[in-house]
DNA sequence: ACGGACTGAGAAAACGCTTTCTCATAATTC
DNA sequence: GAATTATGAGAAAGCGTTTTCTCAGTCCGT
């Protein structure tokens, strides 16, 4: 049986006396149903004012089948993306009246799955972030995910769609323009080596490869957070490159601080290029060049796509890739010698 | 009644039948209920391995009258701060198998009641970040609210824990760096005008003021945001103060970005300070002087006090006080002169 | 004035679970 | 061997809603 609380809560029960009708016609009441007598209606509306009554969310998700509610999973809420992404999903959500419920796996995979499950079986869908877990997995439990959006993912099986970001082709962009500037010895800081967004710059760069056979492009081993970068500075240094692309702005903010304390100056002895233009990336010394990409919006449409899940659950899973766009600041300048 | 949906999922009488045992049962094994005979335990729990039997959540909280949940409200997802009490509470409520619902009021204050009240009805307890509302109306809503943990304000009828930054104290530490550094002239760029933790930093100055009544410090409006520094630039020269404090981290770093392009140089010319000591704070040009709030521990004692709070509903409130710490970086500078 | 179509509201079932109540059956005691 | 106590599982109530089902009471046309 149910909670014995010291106060029990208003409930549609005690509405119901205090208008002298049953709880049925509260219920309809306060749902809107005009099939209910004006006068009656007008008492019953009385009496929930006077008790300021509000239904309680739990017995009507339980009666409708839904909560109003939507998951989100990321693997690290201190990392500005996915605090973009959950602001954006968050905003267009509440728009149309849904929460959301947060799950953050901290980078732990093999929690994603079960937070996953928990959380969708707790929401009416699930916006998933989980760049660490293997496709076989994401394969396996996709299913029984439904409805879900995937961000920076895709599954074959499942009806997900998937919104993504086209980091090979921002990380292309960012070659190139290194390459304008006359820069011919590259280094990729990667990010975390099961990460599927790293490997879609790995492949962004092959392509660049097979374009530019006489640019080296050399990939050292990094990760995705300010402490990574500036632990890499005299990995970098050592590779004799004269730029260097990061995984992304925090990154590449971390390299800059490293590389300060070196005594490096950039852009004139290297130039550093970062990756998201995240809010600070263009206050930072020198101001970055990065490739931006519309995380906020993202995440907006994340909810659309979820919206258009939950209304109609035949529409068709329609992915979205996000184009990177080239910024050009400070941190990048022409090879030396 | 409830839904009909294409597939239905599978139930605890799925389970039941499968195992040729009641529904009782079924849920008194899935609760570890140990008086049920360790066979038929077996049994049941192959039957809900084999059909991947999870409970459904809904129908859970409904019995047990509680959710597992809670809900925090923010006034704005995009604020660092924000971001950091959410990722403190967030992190410590999971350990212990909470899970954190997000209400974000948009600086919209008059949704702020609202929204916390749905909130808090579909969660077991509430944070509330509300620096904008009136202390009328939290004090008409606390009730209502409990359990509830307040950041960055109190009240008194409620039983709510509040957890406070000292922002007086931390803005005198700022004002007396200043003068320690022969500055005579300071002025406050001071953060929304109803905002509660801005009326803690006046409050501060005035104390300040009171001791030190050779320092002039003007007052001039601001706002909280980076771009509300960003144009406060010219304001900030035309009072002819020598430092400037600043209401928050992204309020200097805006107002930063604008002396410099001003030509205004930073701490030469003027000295700035921040407040918060924000993830990047530490990466501005030049590194900004600010007073470090420890904000993610702040999020995870707001769990702790909830769960004081949820588990012994006769806890007493315990409230606590951060006191921000001095953080001298290369803003601030001598005295012009 | 009588039967059929309408209105509108209460009774009851349903949502999916937990837990008390109840009562067989088995295990103990005298 | 009969009476008492454990033991353990099913029946049923309850959590707070929504919604279908049902059936009084009205209204209308003939």
């Amino acid at each position: 049986m149910g909670r014995r609380s010291t106060t029990r809560r208003i409930g549609i029960a005690d509405v119901a006396l205090l208008a002298g009708v049953s709880h049925a016609t509260v219920s309809r009441v306060m749902n809107g149903n005009f099939t209910v007598d004006a006068t009656i209606a007008e008492r019953v509306r009385a009496a929930a004012a006077e008790l300021n009554y509000q239904p309680n969310p739990v017995g009507r998700s339980l009666a409708l089948g839904k909560t109003d509610t939507i998951g989100i999973v990321v693997p690290d809420l201190s990392n500005p993306t996915f605090q973009a992404i959950l602001r954006g999903l968050s905003m267009a959500a509440a728009q149309d009246g849904y929460r959301v419920l947060i799950a953050d796996s901290s980078e732990v995979s093999s929690e994603e799955a079960i937070l996953a499950g928990e959380a969708r079986r707790r929401c009416d869908g699930l916006v998933l972030c989980a760049p660490r877990m293997s496709d076989a997995e994401l394969e396996e439990l996709a299913p029984s995910l439904h409805p879900m959006v995937l961000i920076n993912r895709s599954t074959e099986s499942a009806q997900a769609p998937s919104l993504m970001v086209d980091y090979g082709q921002g990380i292309q962009e960012l070659a190139d323009h290194l390459v304008s500037l006359g820069h011919t010895r590259l280094a990729f800081l990667a990010g975390p080596a099961r990460s599927a967004s790293n490997g879609m710059r790995l492949h962004g760069l092959e392509t660049f490869s097979a374009a530019h056979p006489d640019i080296e492009v050399q990939i050292l081993e990094g990760g995705s957070s300010f402490e990574a970068g500036h632990e890499a500075a005299d990995k970098v240094m050592a590779t004799g490159a004269t730029a260097v692309l990061a995984f992304n702005d925090l990154v590449a903010m971390g390299l800059l601080s490293g590389l300060h304390e070196r005594g490096v100056r950039v852009p004139e002895d290297i130039s550093v290029t970062g990756f998201d233009d995240i809010p600070f990336a263009r206050y930072t010394t020198p101001p970055l060049t990065t490739a931006a990409v519309p995380i906020t919006e993202l995440g907006q449409q994340a909810w659309h796509s979820m919206r258009a899940l939950i209304q109609q659950a035949d529409a068709p899973p329609t992915p979205s890739t996000f184009q990177p766009q080239l910024e050009v600041r400070g941190s990048t300048g022409p090879a030396k010698g």
